[in-house]
DNA sequence: CCCGGAACCTGAAGGC
DNA sequence: TGCCTTCAGGTTCCGG
């Protein structure tokens, strides 16, 4: 699943539904997706706390404890499923791939779903702990074309993978890098210290746009991405350039190129893209 | 410190 | 059908 509004999309739908529950119990299937504390220690740890909110930071979904914090992270794909206690009770079975299963105090139940075994869940104090290495939020007010600017600065590396740190900017993934720098139209290749004021003024507002776009069709469901109900989101019909190899650009016609550019699979327009 | 590539996993899809 | 290769929405580690 999991870019921003994806795991943005996830958090927002299980807020009303999870806050002020407890967890009961947790069955680990993958013991090695157990980053912190261990198996048994989550297990342990888990019973009995209460959770008094949840948001997300980057891509990773933060419960916060009334003491502690619960973090995940899906890495590449999956989702984390909300089922109630009335689909409990009747017997409702977990999706495949379902890595854990939590269970609250109410009865229902939250299924981490992750084909790639690549996520991972903190039992820790402090979320800072797991989250403390993240860059700016790029949909917050204080994310300006100021800051990116300021951290882009004196970087050789192309623009691309720089928007993939996420310790440069946090949450985007590889849909939405190449759809801010459709938006931006600036090319993945492009040395980030060769990007002028104006491109990286556009491409701030393309990034939030790009976010925006994602998050008010509830995100791309290329494959198993499912928000907490097993519901899609709609963004995978609404994109320019991503997977859209061989299609005509939106805005121009000519043809969306794929390439591999650093081991990720990048689309671009080579007319609109400079 | 910065950059690029490999490793970590499992599964789906396409070529032969 | 079966085997092989490639690719997949991410992150971290290691060498240069």
């Amino acid at each position: 699943m999991p870019e921003l509004p994806e795991v943005e999309t996830t958090v927002m739908d299980l807020q009303p539904h999870v806050v002020g529950r407890s967890f009961v119990d947790v069955e680990v299937r993958v013991p090695r997706m157990v980053r912190a504390p261990d198996p048994e220690g989550l297990r342990r740890g888990l019973g009995g706390r209460r959770i008094a909110g949840i948001r997300r930071r980057g891509k990773y979904i933060v419960f916060c404890l009334d003491r502690g914090a619960l973090v995940a992270h899906l890495m590449m794909g999956g989702a984390l499923r909300w089922s109630p206690s009335t689909a409990v009770e009747k017997g409702e079975a977990p999706p495949a791939y379902t890595r854990f299963r939590f269970r609250l105090d109410d009865g229902s139940e939250l299924w981490l779903v992750n084909p790639r075994t690549l996520g991972g869940v903190w039992l820790v104090e402090d979320p800072e702990q797991v989250v403390g290495h993240l860059g700016p939020e790029p949909l917050a007010p204080e994310f300006t074309p100021e800051v990116l600017a300021t951290r882009l600065k004196g970087r050789a590396a192309p623009i691309k993978p720089l928007l993939l740190d996420q310790s440069v900017v946090a949450g985007i993934g590889n849909i939405y890098a190449d759809e801010a720098l459709f938006l931006a139209g600036i090319r993945p290749d492009r040395a980030a210290s060769d990007l002028s004021a104006e491109e990286v003024r556009d491409l701030h507002g393309s990034i939030q746009a790009a976010l925006r776009k994602g998050l008010a069709l509830r995100g791309t469901s290329l494959g198993d991405f499912f928000d907490p109900f097993g519901e899609t989101g709609s963004h995978q019909l609404e994109l320019n350039v991503f997977r859209r190899q061989g299609q005509p650009c939106p805005r121009c016609g000519t043809l969306v190129q794929r390439t591999m550019f650093r081991g990720r699979g990048t689309h671009f327009c080579p007319l609109c893209q400079r």
